[in-house]
DNA sequence: ATATACACGGATCCCCTATTTCC
DNA sequence: GGAAATAGGGGATCCGTGTA
């Protein structure tokens, strides 16, 4: 039959010792169809560039007789054919050798120590990855297949008769058209229990949204229950339930927000304690999970989606959310909240409460479908981009990301993949140890007015595109007509590298990320809203992560000297723009790694735009530097200790009256919330007036407040995160402390908690502060001398301290009569 | 295990010296 | 008077969280 396919979920299984590929997707029609096709399976050995014919045919003779036994299976060598490749850009001979199934390459590659290989290559990949890179099925593209359908066919063992698709084929073609619309059919969930450790308590609850389709199922019944609940028996026809509506609705993507380490290890815990199955697959399988700290559950044919995990890795960076709990990211991008429930045990609830709880456990799934609505467009822009299926998309880090796009092209380029580095290369890499990094120019503290900011678009990645830099292309020597780096400190001795003219692979594919980013970064100039913010953003991330991708010691394509280049790239055309703008008659404020912000100096806007294409026709290849904003005011500190100007914090404003705040107490999370307020009245007020003069007014008050404890201690929480286990906490600071508390009052934390206390008034004599710390439900009162004078005083200090303003003095000089209202 | 370096700043740790306490 | 305990200064280190 021929058809329109869009390829969704990927799997492979073994039939008669060979591998196939078993791909999940739709037609137009919105029918599910499953393909099954193979493809060859192979992996290279890279021969020594001094044989001769005769030694080659020797050699393929010999490999082609390769026959062994792996686990008792016996298997062999197919075939094996010569070809003319390139190895990190250069011309090889390397053998194309055939095995029969995927899993026993690694043995046949052990067989392969003959002198006369080089290296052997490409048996390293996932087969899914070799299967798309082989066959080019590539995921969310549609295509016009055709095949032959099995109908309970025997073929395959029968695979067609357990898997409840509309069609099942045995591909025989398939061309990619240029269809794009697809909308996925997408269900999310949601899970509520009696204990947060993973299959403890009981599962109360679990919520279903999808298009035009909510539901709550429960066997914990009240009075008039909300029309989207459905009642069960108990828990184990919950579990059922629940199955039986997935496989109703059959969902493309099920859908949770951390439900890789919650929602779905959680239903299979209580199904295995039932002794029922979770049968969810297309073929009545049961989510499989993944071992290792982090779990992913795998669902057979229907993707699973932890939408956390994407938007950890692809937005959390620019986000304003301070932590990615539901709550926050949902008030972010879809300006809606969790509903207020005070979760409790269940045998505390009252009658009445089971109604609010449905109706939590509801809202939980519609924020997770808003969030999946809203990040759609971007992981399917990232599997396009990264030719990855979505299960993967959804999960990766960046590098991984950079390294799948990479060898999903490495075709265009003849060039065989070079292999993950082993267990003693990653040592080594680390012990290299890290490179220098970019430049930050030192401010001179104060306010200042009439400013511009200019910056480079992805400049890590426009230098490697445009000087040619990687692994492959950095030469052994110096050439002639080659692409040199700055000088470069390496130990004591200060070198250069080279890089060849000759194009190479990993520049020309980070054009295409690049330019991506560019259209991204124009589409949210021309209509900014928080999701093209986004999209921007993850572009940006994408970008900027090739570069961290090649001094990232678990890399393919690592390379400390193109690492090193591209830093010292990045430091030499920062320092020339501040040079060329101090030249012009500029004053230059600030500067770091991309960026330079400077006064205008009486000059108007045209004769800024004017310089700005002045140093853009200066700049090589695709480089090219922007103009970030005009500013009416900036403001500038100095570091606590000592008078040097602080890098890496400022605050700004626009001609619009946005105010830009970086680095600054305002913006940092384990700062109580009460500083940050003050901090950030203080240089809004500051910027908007060009004075300190309300901002002072302002302290004084809130000063007082707190001496006369008239402050909500909600505003004075400290927060902290926990970043790995108590017990490798080598200091015990503040946070560790409360973690132990906590732990004392069962409590549950792990790595990754947001531990929150604050700092009480104790009759110790201590002075440290982890002495005084106390949860926040803990009665007692706040300590005025820490928060005055190690909260808020530190917080506006060195804002003041830029008007010629002692704090410190005023406030410790209350006893003055010129101060008698303090 | 899962992109990089630079930077700030709080808190503790650790060593040293001066002062206080105790016998 | 001398030993032990304590206070406090200051740099090193740990730690978390930012900017880019």
């Amino acid at each position: 039959m021929k058809t329109d396919f869009i390829p969704v979920d990927y799997d492979y299984f073994d039939f008669q010792g060979r591998n196939y590929a078993k791909i999940i997707g739709r037609n137009s029609k919105g029918k599910r169809i499953c393909i099954i096709d193979s493809c060859p399976v192979y992996f290279w050995a890279i021969l020594k560039d001094n044989l001769n014919k005769k030694k080659i045919d020797k050699l393929l003779k010999k490999i082609r007789e390769i026959k062994l036994d792996v686990k008792g299976r016996q298997t062999k060598v197919e075939t094996a054919e010569l070809h003319e490749k390139n190895y990190l850009g250069k011309k090889v001979k390397a053998i194309k050798i055939f095995a029969t199934n995927y899993k026993d390459m690694h043995d046949v590659a052990d067989k392969l120590g003959m002198p006369e290989i080089e290296k052997r290559r490409g048996y390293d990949l996932s087969f899914i990855t070799h299967y798309i890179i082989e066959n080019k099925i590539d995921p969310l593209c549609w295509y016009e297949i055709s095949g032959e359908v099995l109908n309970n066919s025997d073929e395959f063992g029968g695979i067609d008769t357990n898997l409840d698709v509309d069609f099942c084929i045995k591909l025989e073609s398939a061309k990619k058209i240029p269809k794009t619309e697809f909308n996925p059919r997408v269900l999310c969930y949601d899970i509520e229990t009696d204990a947060l450790e993973i299959g403890k308590g009981e599962i109360l609850m679990i919520s279903l949204v999808g298009e035009n389709f909510k539901k709550v199922i429960t066997w914990k019944k009240t009075k008039n229950p909300q029309e989207y609940v459905e009642y069960v028996k108990d828990e184990e026809e919950l579990l059922n339930k629940f199955c039986e509506y997935v496989k109703k609705v059959s969902p493309d993507f099920l859908v949770g927000y951390f439900s890789d380490g919650f929602d779905l290890p959680y239903l299979k815990a209580r199904a295995d304690k039932f002794k029922i199955k979770l049968k969810l697959g297309l073929d009545n399988s049961q989510p499989k999970f993944s071992r290792g700290v982090n779990l992913t559950g795998k669902i057979k044919g229907i993707v699973h989606i932890d939408l956390l995990k994407f938007i950890r890795t692809a937005y959390a960076q620019y986000m304003k959310s301070e932590t990615l709990s539901l709550n926050e990211v949902a008030k972010e991008f879809l300006n809606d909240t969790k509903k207020p429930f005070k979760i409790k045990h269940s045998s505390e609830l009252k009658q009445k409460d089971w109604n609010e709880y449905y109706e939590y456990n509801l809202h939980d799934s519609v924020l997770t479908f808003g969030l999946f609505q809203k990040f759609w467009p971007d992981l399917l822009e990232f599997t396009k981009i990264i030719q990855e299926p979505i299960f993967n998309i959804s999960r990766f880090g960046l590098s991984k990301h950079i390294e799948n796009y990479i060898l999903h092209n490495l075709h265009k380029f003849n060039e065989i993949p070079e292999k993950q580095p082993t267990y003693d290369e990653i040592s080594q890499r680390k012990k290299i140890g890290s490179v220098k990094g970019a430049f930050v120019y030192e401010p001179t503290p104060g306010l200042y007015e009439n400013l511009a900011m200019f910056d480079f678009t992805s400049m890590h990645t426009s230098i490697i595109i445009s000087m040619n830099i990687s692994k492959a292309t950095l030469l052994e020597t110096k050439q002639k007509n080659s692409y040199e780096s700055p000088e470069i400190e390496e130990g004591n001795k200060k070198v250069k590298y080279y890089f060849s003219k000759e194009k190479g692979f990993f520049p020309l594919l980070l054009k295409d990320i690049f330019e991506k980013r560019k259209e991204f970064k124009a589409e949210y100039k021309t209509n900014p809203n928080r999701m093209t913010l986004a999209r921007s953003n993850a572009f940006k991330v994408l970008s900027a992560s090739a570069h961290g991708y090649v001094g990232f010691f678990g890399a393919r394509y690592y390379s400390h000297e193109a690492s090193a280049s591209i830093l010292a790239f990045v430091r030499k055309f920062n320092i020339e723009t501040i040079k060329k703008t101090q030249k012009k008659g500029f004053n230059v404020i600030f500067a770091d790694t991309d960026s330079v912000a400077f006064t205008r100096e009486g000059k108007s806007k045209k004769q800024i735009l004017e310089f700005l294409k002045k140093l853009n026709d200066e700049l090589p290849g695709v480089m090219h530097l922007e103009l970030e904003d005009f500013f009416k005011r900036g403001l500038w500190v100095s570091t606590r200790k000592g008078t040097a100007g602080a890098k890496k914090k400022y605050a700004m404003i626009d001609e619009d009256n946005n105010v830009k705040i970086r680095g600054f107490e305002t913006v940092r999370r384990d700062w109580c919330q009460l500083s940050r307020d003050v901090q950030n009245y203080v240089l809004r007020q500051i910027l908007k007036d060009g004075n300190e003069k309300k901002s002072l007014e302002y302290v004084k008050k809130i000063v007082k407040n707190i001496k006369q404890r008239k402050i909500n201690k909600q505003d004075l929480i400290i927060k902290t995160q926990l970043k790995k286990p108590l017990s490798e906490y080598k200091a015990t600071t503040p946070h560790v402390v409360v973690a132990k508390k906590m732990i004392e009052n069962k409590i549950p934390i792990s790595a990754g908690t947001l531990i929150k206390y604050y700092v009480s008034e104790t009759k110790g004599k201590s002075k440290l502060v982890r002495d005084k710390v106390k949860l926040p439900e803990e009665p007692g009162e706040y300590n005025i001398d820490y928060y005055l004078n190690r909260q808020i005083l530190p917080a506006v200090e060195n804002i003041f301290q830029v008007f010629g303003i002692s704090l410190k003095e005023i406030m410790e000089g209350k006893k003055q009569t010129t101060l008698g209202d303090f």
